[in-house]
DNA sequence: CGCAGTCTTTACAACGATGTAAAAGACGCA
DNA sequence: TGCGTCTTTTACATCGTTGTAAAGACTGCG
């Protein structure tokens, strides 16, 4: 910066205030500053800027695991709100191992991140007990939580909206593939969320839940939700509907019932959530909880800047609407499958 | 730090001694800094540190869509290998506009960057004609040019056998989906790799090759590839197989050939690129060219760190091997659609 | 006990930008 | 022309680290 002073004939502050417009410069000054930083190729150090006032222009992206379709639509919309906005967008993966949590709060602050938008699994507690000592957060995703700004859809509505749409079909033995509690207390996670929206419908219903048709999977991806739907079909328990937790989940379901020689929507009805590009493309067009990803991403880099500017603000949680969009995989009724059909 | 300095009664730049090992500390010495760190929950300013001695610590991945599977996979891959060699990485996304190739040159030294992974679609030449300003960059894809370091697999071949593998199951008139490059010369980027490979095959089987049978997509997801099979198939020229461009285009044209009751494999075969997860689970399981994305990403790390160490290192190029994954969806032979079928 | 040689620790300056406060310049009006 | 006022530009200090070079502490040996 020196040198372009030097060439314009200016002090390096006056270069500054060209460069921030912190300061009235004058017309021909100005133009002098432009053309040495045009000439000399000039381009500001951001690294000093950010020591000198604490602001970096970079705010962190952390996803339980980047590979699945649902993090990719998230990360290209949070990319573009982002640039829109003038900041870059640094990504970090939490899944992979639990020590993960602990060194994403440490880099959150070595690495200078204006802020963050966090997609906590497991995360929630210790994210929020550190919170005085990191930089602004908004989660995303469902976490009851009233310490930091969020943002979610009502993940518990959408399920059982999913549920009654599933029952209206003509379902009536429904599974719940994505996360069983076992003896937690439900309700602050996503997995909880929609598990409580999904036994809200049943009992709505005037179906009884069961701990049999609600399984885990090994992780929210393609593979994960095959195996589990694998497990399942093994274990041979009746029923005539999917509830996936996602809609990769649901697209690795659907694959193992077909291998199985059980048809999509006539012997199973099953539905997914996020609405991921692919769901509307896969083999049986799957029916799933939508919502507006690029609306999601905005709020939170909303919320986000406007935290930066202000870090006492209350926190606030904003709701993006979500709706159950109806494609070909849940026209019901559904014949059924496992034992019954099996004994039958 | 001074303050860790203070309490544990040494100097600022032993505490950073212990910290960066560049010196040796005294055991009893370092103890004590170390016990000063942890009462004060000292993190180092990485800014501050980048400010000193030019380093970061943060690497560029520069990808067309982040939305695509393809993205998401060598994303997570390269997060992975990134943080297993204590690098993390910011995600920029070039396709969305062309002003954002330069964008990206000039982000990347405003952002102090120490080095960038870039995917160039159309990047090639504007990237290397600033290289002397710019980071150490690797290029991943397929570009012909010898003055970067670059990964990549053998794109050519791989279609090639993609296409021999094709003719050799029936297949007699090949649709080449993904991109034609009108009047271009072929070979720089991914787009002439892929469809140089599919003409030498066609000549290699003495088949013609036709304009008519080579279609460009509108982008390289899924909708874009429904969105060309779409125009193909209106424009009712014969085929019995397409070569897609990527997984996510096989899999929207998989997608549009089951909506107009064209089965897969039984009328038409279809083969895809880069193996993404989805490929193995589609409706139609989908034949694929495969390649070890980990490694790819590792590759890709390795490049960039060594010229990280030594920017004079003459430009190297990583090739890596792809295999032809055969799946259902070329189980031919194929009956053929289009023309020849609506005439019979 | 003293000294060379080695290992630790320190003082200082610098990386590049910007906030603060003061100096210099421009302008209007008497 | 001269004075006060407002605008533009400048000097200086500072953000948190670390390289350099020099000072200080320790070791072993004669």
């Amino acid at each position: 910066m020196r040198h372009v002073a030097e060439r314009a004939g200016v002090s390096p502050k006056t270069v500054s205030n060209v460069l921030t417009g912190t300061a009235q410069v004058r017309e021909p000054t100005r133009l002098r500053v432009e053309q040495a930083m045009r000439e000399l190729d000039f381009v500001p150090n951001f690294s000093a800027r950010g020591l000198r006032n604490g602001r970096t222009g970079v705010i962190g992206l952390a996803l339980p695991d980047l590979g699945t379709a649902f993090s990719a639509s998230i990360t290209h919309a949070v990319v573009e709100a982002a640039h829109a906005r003038g900041l870059v967008v640094q990504v970090e993966e939490t899944a992979a191992e639990p020590a993960r949590e602990h060194d994403l709060v440490t880099r959150a602050r070595t690495h200078q991140i204006d802020g963050m938008i966090l997609n906590p699994v497991r995360l929630e507690d210790s994210v929020v007990e550190h919170l005085d000592h990191l930089p602004p957060i908004v989660l995303i995703g469902e976490v009851e939580q009233h310490r930091t700004d969020r943002v979610f859809i009502d993940s518990r509505a959408a399920a059982r909206e999913a549920v009654l749409h599933l029952v209206s079909n003509g379902a009536q033995r429904i599974l719940a593939l994505g996360g069983a509690e076992a003896g937690a207390v439900l309700g602050k996670a996503t997995v909880g969320q929609r598990l409580q929206g999904y036994r809200d419908a049943l009992t709505e219903s005037g179906l009884s839940s069961s701990a049999a048709l609600e399984l885990e999977v090994p992780d929210w991806t393609i593979a994960g939700g095959a195996i589990g739907m694998r497990e399942f079909l093994a274990s041979g328990v009746e029923f005539d509907a999917v509830l996936a937790f996602t809609d990769s989940i649901a697209l690795g379901a659907l694959h193992e019932l077909n291998n199985a020689g059980i048809r999509v929507p006539e012997d199973v009805l099953i539905c997914g959530f996020d609405d991921v590009e692919h769901a509307r493309y896969a083999g049986t067009p799957l029916t799933t909880i939508g919502f507006d990803h690029e609306r999601y991403a905005a709020a939170a880099l909303d919320l986000l800047s406007s935290r930066m500017g202000d870090r006492t603000l209350e926190p606030r949680a904003h709701k993006i609407p979500h709706q159950l969009l109806i494609r070909s995989s849940t026209l019901g009724p559904p014949a059924g499958a496992g034992r019954r059909k099996s004994q039958k």
